[in-house]
DNA sequence: AATGAATGAGAATTCATTCAT
DNA sequence: TATGAATGAATTCTCATTCAT
């Protein structure tokens, strides 16, 4: 599948109304709308609303992991280093791509959509190879402890980010800052949270602390 | 509003199917079928699908903070003792009440129904309250560090918690774990997460470590 | 299946609009328009358009057989005598549901619908049953002759009788019987069809001729 | 009109899917797919899908009445000897342009599109028209009886043929012939119905018998 | 209090046709 | 002449809700 310009707006439109709707709760008519497109093309590059959301995810899947993969080969950093670029990483790509991963982490809470599924499922088990990849590095210069439960550590990872991110208007008003930007509050957080990350990895990937 | 046997049926069905399939992807039909009463019932008992969501939410919050507020009032444990207690408590309210807890993942995620985001915030917020008091305490005794981002440390406690559960699938696939039980599993799964998120509030709360 | 007055009025509905325009040419928004129902009344009986040419087809296929049966088993007849019964039946049959019998014509020029074709086989088959009987009583009897090709002879009756229902207003035209009310013409048809249809039978089963 | 390859095409792809799954049944995309043209192709060649099947009626329609003429002039063979030849003619016309022929039934079946309408009765007129010419010689040279029903015997002939030809798949199950190959089977019906139907017109049309 | 029947609004999708090139 | 893209209309079906009883 290539993406025409006309694709793109599709899904990009797509995206937003599913990250602030729902796949359910949103129309395919105002996803055409919100295109500025026929109601009627949707169908036809699509094949359906679903197949749209697949498309949606080949699309955004697609980049996602080069990014990382470039990032872990880098010789000249230690396995620290690297994790901590990794968390960065993530930070980068829950902010950047709010609405996407909204969409995905709706769509891991159910089994409704199986061909989104066992895409989430590839997406993940090639996103934590390469993690496990990056532990094992670390292990084996002496970087890391061992026994390490990866998928436990991703948990603390992708969740802390996710629920922050998701729930970031809870945290401005909790918190009193009302009277950043948006631009200025995306900077707070993501400092708060990568030092706050960072520490924990270290403690659970290090023997000092 | 009282919780007739009939509307606690329906709102167990709904709790259910609503995990299951999303808000938007689960027609009144089906609950009513599930809970086994007649269609009009819902309507008629609870005025509108929506608020039928909106009684579901009330009907488990309910509980949940009372049983909250008892356990940090102990005095007989120290703070960070409270703070294990927290985290079990978690994992136990998730692992427990997994259905409810994905509606709530996924309404969280949007702001679609206003009423039900309303009723989340307050929630958080009472939560968050009593966590602060505790964080607070630890704090005059000396047990724990000054300066603790408390929404920070609860997107890990419900960030990592929530994932897990979530996806245990996941989990159970990768790590080869698909010839346990349902309630091994359970176990297992609760096991680990609870030395995990312990460990991590050790070293995000206290001195040592 | 049973059929309150309401499903019974969109399967009339139905039957002449399928008769008229085909199956595929009619939208089920004329149907529920000629019946007087709401259009979403037609999902809520019967699920859907094609289910509902399923039930009109069981509906109208429970009478037939069970008539053709009785006059057949009547005793006091010769077995001429009773050919000539089934072939004034089959006649009356489809004189008198034109429509459906136009649509059962049309559907067994196609494989498209099943459930359908399923349903037409049986009813062939149960059809030919019965007259496979008669013309075993007959040849018992001495009445017949023997090596009788009973599919060959149906289709001529059937097909005789069927094509000239079926284009009964080109018959008309030809033999300028334009003048004759719709009643007349059809007792005019029925007379002559009648006559011509035992005379052929009775040189294709008698020894004399 | 003249017929390019294209055009031919187009009508042959129509024509086989028309036949199979009814005009209101045949997307225009499928008979374009079929053909192996563009989609656009065919209402720029034939201005509309109705106009297609226009077209394919004249298309057929050429050939078909040219061949009678011939045959019912040929002056070296009695009249009985042309009936029979037009019967076996009929026979080859249904075999051998099945797929045209379902849609020509079809299409009988009901008044949904005038101008095919208005081409079967001119069609049918002109049919009919040679064969009262040959009945009306045979009557002549005292070969036939008086007093023929022209219309009762067509309907007899081409309801016949049409009827078998059209549910040779159930004639097939219930005479336990599905082990004949497609050919096969076709040679062995063709010869069934020529005998029984020449019976049948011998009976018909003459003194002896 | 409880329900079977009914309904209007809106859902996704398909369709034949047209248009710009 | 030929076509890929586009479209408006129409299709079937589902939905939450209401009404008469």
């Amino acid at each position: 599948m290539e993406y025409s310009e006309k694709k793109v707006q599709i899904m990009e439109a797509a995206e937003q109304l599913f990250a602030e709707k729902s796949f359910d709760g949103t129309p395919v008519r105002d996803i055409a709308d919100k295109a500025g497109v026929n109601l009627a093309m949707i169908s036809y590059y699509f094949g359906s609303k679903e197949k749209l959301l697949e498309a949606l995810f080949n699309y955004r899947a697609e980049t996602g992991i080069l990014k990382m993969e470039s990032m872990l080969l880098d010789k000249s950093q230690t396995s620290l280093q690297k994790v901590n670029a990794l968390i960065d990483f993530y930070i980068d790509k829950f902010q950047n791509q709010t609405c996407f991963h909204k969409i995905m982490s709706r769509e891991q809470l159910h089994n409704q959509r199986n061909e989104i599924a066992v895409l989430i499922q590839q997406f993940k088990k090639r996103n934590q190879e390469l993690v496990k990849q990056l532990i094992l590095e670390g292990q084996k210069k002496g970087e890391f402890k061992k026994n390490i439960d990866i998928p436990l550590m991703m948990a603390t990872l992708i969740g802390t980010v996710s629920h922050l991110v998701t729930t970031q208007h809870f945290y401005k008003e909790i918190n009193n800052l009302q009277s950043l930007s948006d631009d200025e509050f995306k900077i707070h957080i993501k400092k708060k949270l990568s030092h706050h990350l960072k520490f924990l990895f270290k403690a659970i990937l290090t023997h000092e602390a």
